[in-house]
DNA sequence: CGTCTCCAGGTTTTT
DNA sequence: CCTGGAGACG
């Protein structure tokens, strides 16, 4: 490899690529460079032989890790198997599959996902006796988080929520499962309990990278610190912290200051990325915030466009407008599709925005949108693969068992877990005893489809263990169980919707397809499968990304770019979001952060929409636009007008209302 | 006992 | 608008 550092670095990326040893503390402003750095520093590592196994790259994002992995390849033109470039949570996973019978645990464990989680909690609270009238499973589900990761603890439990929390804790281990907290707090119980576990992912890991450090949690930087002698080098920008909801903690950076006294500092702020105006208006905005490491953002690229701003009346002309002007923008500055990025709060304005980019004919890609495998028809195929592979998992057992309907409703399933529970036993272990012990008093009709049941079960099972073929087995999956009939009788009135799910189904077994032929695909296997996309929300392995604008949301863009940005739905009470604001005064500064992350995506043009009315709940409701809009200079701002309706005064008049928000 | 039908309620961001 | 749950029906 015959890379030339100094002339792709500036002199403080220099250094902080070219610092392997010793701990290692990079703050780097949005646009920065910090991929850059990370990836040069990865060149450089294996440059001065470390080998490709002692490098751990941990992101938060499956996107991030993504394009780190690709970066890496790209500036070193490698093949990089051995590198470990992964997100905490598939790190942690890798770490269980090994470790995790130490826990007593078993092989083939399920990792549930928020609904299999919320669906559990659901029959721990009844199991329990809890009052189930006012239970709201999902708050239970995150006082559960929080207990899970150490932010909190039951000495104030005042829903009572305790016992459901050790019901469902015994419950995950009796169907040997866990949930998404479990992959991080579960490795840290194995290296804290087993010492020698920990020294050998010590002495394989020998130089290990954090990006997107702002982000990690507290129980995160406890296995970092498990796991890292003093190569650490961690990356971070407090102003991007926008996962404070999910126990990010930018404090990590003062403990990092803390336990590493010795580490070296670096700051980056040069921005190559965006235009002054862009970056003035960032700055601006994020001036707003108390409590940050100050830090001005310079940038060669002098002045640019001025932002645009635009008011629709409604969704659906945000999305025509949008879709047209990316192709007017497109035409005039000869940019591809995939310089354009459309940025939005939540993954519920993504419908409209489709919608008219289909009818606009604009190549598109959303990222996250209720996720494909959170799906109806997805979840159930994949919750027969997962009781195929995990025959404990009684959350994804009690899914499928009358799906498609096969007689085993309500009352057997009741029966059933009476029997499970005389006997202690998981339901499948209940189903097996119905089946043989005649003794048992069951009604015999009941017994029969139960039996056919198992038998399925068990003749998949079976089918499922060589390693070949997978999507041919899961279509005969399909097929057997007649799947396509059941969303035909499920969608009488809507031909259209079934045909639809059915497409999603057969989109999902090519998706498998595609991935058990990938040769760099070490492990075709069943349960590596299931356990890949437990933590991915959408399957884009094989997505061709290129000449397809991106429609993402503002958390998922973190880390990218585009030459062309769209915040689209720039109003009060989506950005900031109403939610947040309820939760928390200190929530306005996040709101502002994840604004200032929108805004530090573009290079080259921003454009900001902010609709009149918009339609919440099928109800359509008046909006005004975001006061985050104020804090941005006017001089940098100019109001698109052109064919819409939006007069002078009308202009004007908007005007007036942010700056009305703005004074109170 | 299973299935069908209607109704209320609910949506922040990700792993 | 879409899902899940409760109650009526067969």
């Amino acid at each position: 490899m015959h890379l030339n550092y100094h002339a792709e670095l500036n002199p403080e990326q220099y250094e902080a690529a070219t610092t392997i040893e010793g701990p290692l503390l990079i703050i780097a402003g949005a646009g920065s460079g910090k991929t850059r750095v990370i990836t040069y520093r990865t060149a450089y590592m294996l440059d001065k032989g470390v080998p490709q196994s002692a490098i751990l790259a941990l992101t938060f994002t499956n996107k991030a890790a993504k394009e780190m992995s690709e970066r890496v390849r790209h500036v070193t033109g490698k093949k990089l198997q051995n590198l470990s470039v992964s997100t905490f949570h598939s790190f942690g996973v890798k770490i269980l599959r090994k470790e995790i019978q130490r826990l007593g645990w078993r092989d083939n464990f399920s990792i549930y996902d928020e609904v299999d989680r919320t669906q559990l909690i659901k029959d721990c609270a009844r199991e329990v006796g809890f009052r189930m009238d006012a239970f709201d499973p999902n708050k239970a589900g995150m006082v559960f988080s929080d207990v899970k990761t150490g932010r909190k603890d039951w000495v104030n439990d005042a829903d009572g929520y305790e016992k459901i929390y050790h019901e469902y804790q015994a419950a995950l281990k009796a169907y040997n499962a866990v949930d998404f907290d479990d992959l991080i707090g579960l490795p840290i119980r194995v290296f804290e309990t087993f010492p020698e576990a920990r020294e050998a992912y010590r002495d394989q890991f020998r130089f290990i990278m954090i990006d997107e450090f702002q982000d990690t949690s507290l129980q995160q930087y406890r296995l970092m610190r498990l796991l890292s002698r003093d190569n650490i080098c961690v990356v971070g920008d407090d102003d991007q912290s926008i996962y404070s909801w999910r126990g990010a903690n930018f404090e990590n950076i003062i403990n990092f200051e803390k336990d590493w006294p010795q580490r070296k500092e670096i700051t980056l702020y040069r921005n190559y990325r965006s235009t002054t105006t862009i970056l003035d208006a960032a700055n601006s905005v994020i001036q707003h915030n108390s409590n940050r490491k100050p830090k001005d953002l310079v940038s060669p690229n002098e002045g640019g466009a001025m932002i645009e701003i635009y008011a629709p009346e409604s969704e659906i002309e945000e999305g025509e407008f949008i879709a047209r002007v990316i192709k007017e923008i497109k035409l005039k500055d000869k940019l591809r599709y995939d310089q354009f990025g459309v940025l939005i709060r939540t993954n519920a304005l993504t419908r409209h925005l489709e919608e008219a980019f289909l009818a606009a004919q604009v190549p598109y890609r959303v990222t996250g949108g209720t996720s494909f495998f959170q799906r109806k028809e997805i979840k159930d195929v994949i919750s027969y693969l997962r009781v195929i592979a995990n025959p404990e998992d009684d959350v994804n057992l009690i899914r499928i068992a009358n799906v498609p309907r096969r007689g085993i409703g309500r009352r057997s399933l009741e029966l059933l877990s009476d029997v499970a529970k005389r006997y202690s036993c998981s339901m499948r272990a209940a189903m097996q005893r119905v089946r043989s012990d005649h003794d048992l008093e069951f009604p015999e009709r009941t017994r029969q489809d139960i039996d056919s049941f198992l038998s399925l079960l068990e003749f998949f099972r079976e089918e499922f263990k060589g390693r070949r073929n997978l999507s041919l087995k899961v279509r005969k999956l399909v097929d057997t169980i007649d799947y396509w009939g059941y969303l035909v009788s499920e969608n009488q009135h809507n031909e259209k919707a079934a045909k639809w799910k059915f497409l999603n189904v057969e989109s999902l077994i090519q998706g498998i397809d595609v991935w058990e032929k990938d040769p760099d695909n070490l492990e075709p296997t069943l349960y590596a499968w299931l356990n890949r996309i437990s933590l991915i929300t959408r399957d884009d392995q094989d997505e061709d990304d290129s000449g397809k604008v991106n429609l993402t949301t503002i958390h998922a863009a973190k880390g990218l770019e585009y030459d062309v940005v769209f915040i689209a739905g720039c109003e009060d009470g989506i950005i900031p979001h109403a939610r947040a604001l309820e939760e928390g005064d200190g929530n306005v500064e996040e709101e502002r952060r994840l604004f200032y992350v929108a805004i530090t995506r573009a290079r080259q043009r921003l454009l900001i929409t902010a609709c009149r009315r918009r339609r919440r709940n099928a109800m359509p409701v008046d909006c005004t636009p975001s006061p985050f809009l104020a804090e941005i200079p006017e001089a940098l701002l100019s109001w698109r007008e052109d064919e819409a309706a939006l007069t002078e005064d009308e202009a004007a008049d908007a005007w007036t209302q942010v700056h009305a928000m703005f004074d109170k």
